[in-house]
DNA sequence: GCTATAACTTCAATATATGAAGTTACTATC
DNA sequence: GATAGTAACTTCATATATTGAAGTTATAGC
């Protein structure tokens, strides 16, 4: 993913997308929100090499999704946090998991249950609509296209 | 991403993110749902080049989330639909939206917007706990991991 | 002094993706 | 009936990214 015409989308679940979708984004994320936070642990919880759980750290960081946090000054030693904005990405790893546990579990217990904290049960969080409450499933809802986004897309298809 | 160890990972949501946690995968999952169905526009809308996109729609239909189906037979001619189990990839999308309309948006109406069929209003679906259906994120929950989940991540970093 | 630890960096080899162009088998138009 | 266009790819040389293994730096503890 190099070109630039997707890193200006107008489209924000593609600018997402192009942030973490890449395989180890994702498995760092899922690590940090297991409660991982020091190199060495991601590097060996995910099977990342270090060069690359390196460069992927800092442009986490860059996003703003986690910051570093020295626990120790002398050698300087850090670890790693999740930011508002990096705890936001909670129902995008958790429903990751949901579809993983439907559809790659061996039928078996999950590796890992969500335990809600307020009413103490072991749940597989769904998606309603904060209208009406409704749970959401794709087929539930459409896509409506803003003018200026459906306009992006004709130039795209022109081009071709 | 290539080590065994991670292709047979028990956890399910680290094998869900090994199969889509790569751009493209992404960028072509959110052209379906927009309704794309066929090689050039998903070529053209997403801007991947057509060996990978070939590549990645061959992988999409042998994990399962998409199939080809012939629309005209001379010349052969295809289109790609998603299957239940790809529809069931819709949270992960969506959540990917909410997240990039919140922290990447330019603060105007974004782009897309979802309409619930059911009460016609354009929503950002939320989670909710299953069990007592109140609103879910990141600090409302706490992840408990297997025995055998525990057992193998310690494995990993007595490794190191 | 010796060993261990944490958090990296470096490097050569390998793997993957890119853009541009080509291919195949038609249909539609002049 | 020749030419142009279209859809769904494939091919290929080049560019970019990732890998595993090893090395580095700064320090604590014995």
């Amino acid at each position: 993913m190099s070109r630039s015409n997707l890193a200006e989308n107008t489209c924000t679940a593609a600018r997402a997308v192009e942030l973490f979708a890449d395989a180890w984004m994702m498995m760092i994320l899922r690590e940090m929100f297991l409660g991982t936070r020091r190199f060495d642990d991601l590097q060996c919880l995910t099977g990342v090499s270090p060069a690359t759980l390196s460069q992927r750290l800092k442009k986490l960081e860059h996003i703003g999704v986690l910051c570093r946090e020295a626990y120790q000054a002398h050698p300087p030693r850090y670890e790693y946090r999740l930011t508002a904005m990096g705890r936001d990405l909670w129902p995008v790893i958790v429903s990751m998991k949901a579809w993983g546990d439907r559809w790659l579990g061996s039928g078996e217990e999950p590796p890992v249950a969500i335990i809600h904290k307020h009413c103490g049960a072991a749940v597989t969080p769904h998606m309603v609509c904060p209208a009406c409450h409704e749970p959401m499933e794709a087929h539930d809802s459409e896509p409506r296209l803003s003018p200026a986004f459906e306009h992006e897309r004709q130039a795209a298809r022109g081009q071709s």
